[in-house]
RNA sequence: GGGCGUGUAGCAUAGCCUGGAUAAUGCACUGGCCUCCUAAGCCAGGGACCGCGGGUUCGAAUCCUGCCGCGCCCGCCA
């Protein structure tokens, strides 16, 4: 209730200076009621006491008088048990309701523009996307799209895992399965581990694995040849991936680990000039106070391994000075797993005290909590226990198709399956976009996979519904927007009221990176609809109140369907 | 041992940043609602020492502190 509190603020700063308080005694007190049954804004009063030397009844009750008709047409004020209580007045919703009827917007202000660049996904080269790429891939691609409408310019960053020891292995397992096969025909799904268990059974080929590090390292041609075309094979089964669940990332924003090969070196010269970089047991490490290992010792980074490769650190370091130096960008975002929180730290500090950032520099990790199997362990590729992505998603587009082929029969084909992908792929994506990020979970193919209750579809069925008014009419939406609002009905108020907060929903999931706090909202204006849908009716009302609930569906419609948007959410118009 | 995160009905979560009133939502459970715009829905109901103990405060799920449980990380993997 932004827009309450700030219509409100100015009306009481001019009572609260008549009886002696001062702003800074009051200023925190307003915000938005806990409990939307008292009111839509409050402000207790209890802790002016002190500076008034009166009950807080007495207060509330002296500034409600002192009020007198100043809220007329904004709220209705009360005052309880020293609250004081604003309740939004019906035809102040409107007015903010008919401003959001007319504008493509939806009220959702732009911000001086940024250049952010947001890392995420970042699957592996050679290995197939599993359940443990979600959540970076679906949380990094909502950001992208919600920065993107609050009028930044964002520049995703794919860092695939294409670069360091593992190619080398990896290389040498390509040359025995016949380099005459197409690249489209190597099976993802066992080739690392193949390779991998080669490596640990086989002595003759583990050498020749390491030989190839070199040679790729070197950049020897043929080499470089084979290790491109297992970097093809792979973009193949990820674009495949980002395009069935409609992820923005293309090949354009690739930026894996090969890409910064070549400005590792640099990296170990700045840090040498600065004084930063030390010698440890034969590596070059940066030592940071306040970082201490398992036995209490300091704790470095190390920038380059005692056999001269380089570390994730490393490139980490160079793609920050890359983004200064040729993005231009001051924004940075890593969508990474919490575990490696301690890695960015300490990174960003090196970046730090080495002059590559300087405190206008945000480089922010936005981490998740990890994706648990039921063993409560972390779910991991390595302990083979990790779902494919792609049959996540397949298996969850077949049982969407199964219910609407149950619920609604009348779809033709083509549209069934069509509707049936943006039923599953965004109960995929809203199963993990509308918690707190933070929070582990289990993976559970019925949860993940539910349609009921707090899910996409539930949005989706309010937006479809909506559509279906629209369409048995024959309206055109368009010269709806002229129409008059008119609230009456307690549900017709209740929607306005989850309406107004979207754009403030939008913002504070922007500026803390939590797609959740959009989700949220959403689903109350979801419910807030439902309710209004079951007692209101739209198409038989008198004609005044029709256009006005017509109106109330299109602007209740659009904002479901901008908000799922920016979630990377698809709104069928019927389902 | 240290660090980061987390703990809210049977289960899954929101609320915690910025303290405020009877702790909100979904699943599951009980009962009701399709001759009327999509019942993937709506309405009503039961179910909570908000991990435990201290502290701050007129007031704590929220802030501080100490425990406990769970997860992750802690030098040449990424």
């Amino acid at each position: 209730m932004r827009d309450l509190v700030d219509a409100i603020r100015p009306l009481l700063g001019s009572v609260m200076s008549e009886i002696g308080v001062q702003e800074s005694d009051w200023n925190n007190l307003l915000a938005g009621s806990t409990d939307s049954t008292f009111a839509d804004v409050a402000l207790p009063c209890h802790s002016l006491s002190k500076v008034l030397r009166k009950a807080p009844n007495t207060i509330a009750d002296e500034i409600l008088e002192n009020l007198g008709s100043t809220t007329e047409g904004i709220c209705q004020v009360s005052s309880i048990n020293g609250f004081l209580n604003f309740s939004a007045d019906p035809n102040w919703l409107c007015e903010i309701l008919q401003e959001s009827l007319i504008d493509d917007r939806l009220r959702v202000l732009t911000e001086e523009p940024r250049v952010i660049v947001i890392d995420y996904s970042s699957p592996n080269v050679a290995k197939h996307m599993h359940v443990g790429h979600l959540r970076s891939t679906v949380i990094g691609d909502a950001l992208n799209r919600m920065l993107s409408h609050k009028g930044h310019r964002v520049v995703p960053e794919n860092h695939i895992g294409d670069w360091g020891t593992p190619f080398g292995m990896l290389i040498e397992h390509l040359i025995d399965l016949g380099l005459d096969s197409e690249a489209q025909h190597i099976d993802l799904s066992t080739f690392y581990s193949d390779a991998r268990a080669k490596f640990d059974a086989d002595s003759d080929f583990a050498s020749r694995s390491r030989a190839r590090v070199v040679r790729m390292q070197s950049s020897e041609p043929e080499t470089i040849e084979l290790w491109q075309m297992l970097v093809d094979r792979s973009l193949i089964h990820f674009n495949e991936v980002y395009q069935r669940m409609g992820i923005l990332l293309s090949n354009n924003d690739l930026a894996g680990e090969s890409k910064y090969e070549s400005a590792l070196p640099r990296v170990v010269e700045k840090l040498a000039e600065v004084g930063l970089l030390e010698e440890s047991d034969g590596a070059k490490v940066v030592y940071l106070d306040g970082w201490k290992n398992r036995e209490g010792e300091p704790l470095p980074l190390i920038i380059q391994k005692a056999d001269g490769g380089y570390n994730y650190a490393t490139s980490d370091l160079a793609c920050i000075l890359d983004r200064i130096e040729n993005v231009g960008s001051r924004d940075f975002l890593y969508v990474v797993g919490a575990e490696q929180a301690q890695h960015f730290a300490m990174v960003f500090e090196v970046a730090r005290n080495a002059g590559f950032m300087d405190e206008g520099v945000n480089a922010i990790h936005v981490p998740f909590g990890l994706v648990m199997g039921t063993d409560g362990k972390k779910l991991a590729s390595r302990t083979g226990g990790a779902v494919h992505l792609n049959d996540l998603l397949i298996e969850a587009v077949e049982r969407a198709d199964a219910i609407v082929a149950e619920k609604s029969p009348n779809l033709s084909k083509d549209e069934r399956a069509e509707v049936s992908k943006m039923l599953g792929i965004g109960a995929i994506k809203y199963a993990d976009l509308s918690t707190d990020r933070n929070n582990n979970y289990t993976f559970e193919w019925e949860k993940m996979l539910s349609f009921d209750g707090n899910t996409a579809p539930y949005l989706q069925y309010a937006h479809a519904r909506i559509c279906s008014i629209f369409s048995k009419d024959e309206i055109d939406r368009d010269l709806i927007r002229d129409s008059e609002i008119i609230l009456t009905h307690e549900r017709e108020i209740a929607l306005a009221r989850a309406l107004i907060r979207f754009p403030e929903s939008l913002d504070s999931a922007c500026s803390s990176h939590s797609p959740h706090k959009l989700a949220t909202q959403l689903h109350n204006i979801a419910q807030a609809f439902g309710s209004f849908y079951e007692v209101c009716t739209v198409l038989n009302a008198e004609n005044s109140t029709k256009l006005s609930r017509l109106a109330l569906c299109d602007l209740t419609a659009r904002t479901l369907q901008t908000g799922l948007d920016l979630l990377g959410i698809d709104s069928p118009h019927r389902m």
